[in-house]
Formats: C-alpha cells, structure tokens, sequence
DNA sequence: CTGTATCCAGGGAGATACTG
DNA sequence: CAGTATCTCCCTGGATACAG
C-alpha cells in the first residue's frame, strides 16, 4: 500500500527513492514487496542497462486502476465515525 | 474479510455458524480476528445470558460502510486484466 | 456452546555482509 | 546502485486440553 501511495504521488521511483521514501521498511522487504507487486501486474519495472545500474519503479495500468478502491477505502477509513484503536498500553515510565 | 463477505450475506451469525462456515480458519483465529473486528468497530458481538451460551455476529453502521470499498476492490480483481498469480509449482507427481 | 490457556514448530522479518 | 545470501530470533498460528 505505501508503495502504492508513492507511486501514486511519484509516478516514477527508483530504488533509492523508494528506500529513502520509506525508511521504516527494510531493503529485503522492499525488494519483495516490490517483486510481488510486479507479479500481479500491479508496478512496473524498468532497467536501465548502465553503470552504475538504474531501475525504475511505476504503476502500470492495471496499478492506476486500483485508484476507485483505495479512494473508497480511505474514505472510509476517515470516516466521522472512525474509532481510534488502542493496542495495548504505550510504556507507563519505569 | 472472509468474515465481513459472510456477515453481508448473512446478517447475523452465532460463533459457530461461522466456524462452520469457514473451516479454513482455526478457532484461535476465528476469536481472535472477530475480536479485533470489535475493537474497530465493524462487528457487534450480542451475549444472550442463556446456558447453553449464545452469541451473535453482526455489522455495525460502520461495518455495512465498508460496502462501498469492498465493492470497488472486488471489481478491480475481477477486472478483465486481472493476472493470476503463480506461487509456486504445484507439486509434480513424485 | 463459546470461548481461554498452554505448548510448540515453522516461517517471516531484521541485520549484516557480499556481488555485478 | 540495486540487489542476493546467510544467519538468527521471535512471533504467529496450529493443536490440544480445559472451563463456565
């Protein structure tokens, strides 16, 4: 999903750009996130035969058109009703 | 989401309704993804203080709002792009 | 009937080092 | 730069037994 959304903003990453876009996530999922959205026909992948190695990372059609679903899935989820949750405590301090 | 599909077409269900309904799922699972369900408030969970015990699984407002976006995903799944994903072989006759 | 408690194995994710 | 390889740890989920 959050690659989703970054491509979205940024029709076209590279590698890096996505690493630095989202720090949270390590390089290993990253690389596996991204090889199974290419599997589904989700992103798009394109390597530039260079030294030093360039590829880029975009939606492809069939990616563009999950526009209407996550549209709709955000709008719910900030709906007004929209109910915080609360996974347990957050660290009382020791 | 297996859980959701099924409260559409069957607006209230006991626990073991779903149990059944979904052999796929272990009990642990079942509890444990109808209980966070409740923590987001999508389903309603009724107790009939009765012996033998009976409980009743619903959707709350919040749960039925989430038609319009399951809508929209379904219909991106089933879209005539759609890529069927290859996992892994299929096990040849050994 | 509707759960909770306990144990346990397997896999998924992180960290790190390495490569074309 | 854009990945792969390897190791390890922990968590998730399955199985089972038990309880109100």
């Amino acid at each position: 999903m959050v690659i989703i959304f970054h491509l979205f903003v940024q029709p076209v990453m590279r590698f890096s750009e996505l690493e630095r876009a989202i720090p949270e996530v390590s390089q290993k999922m990253l690389i596996q996130q991204l090889r199974d959205l290419e599997a589904d026909g989700v992103v798009a992948r394109t390597v530039y035969p260079e030294v030093p190695p360039k590829v880029e990372y975009s939606l492809t059609v069939r990616g563009k058109a999950l526009c209407p679903a996550l549209d709709a899935s955000l709008k719910w989820a900030s709906s007004p009703d929209a109910p915080k949750r609360n996974d347990g405590p957050v660290l009382p301090s020791p």
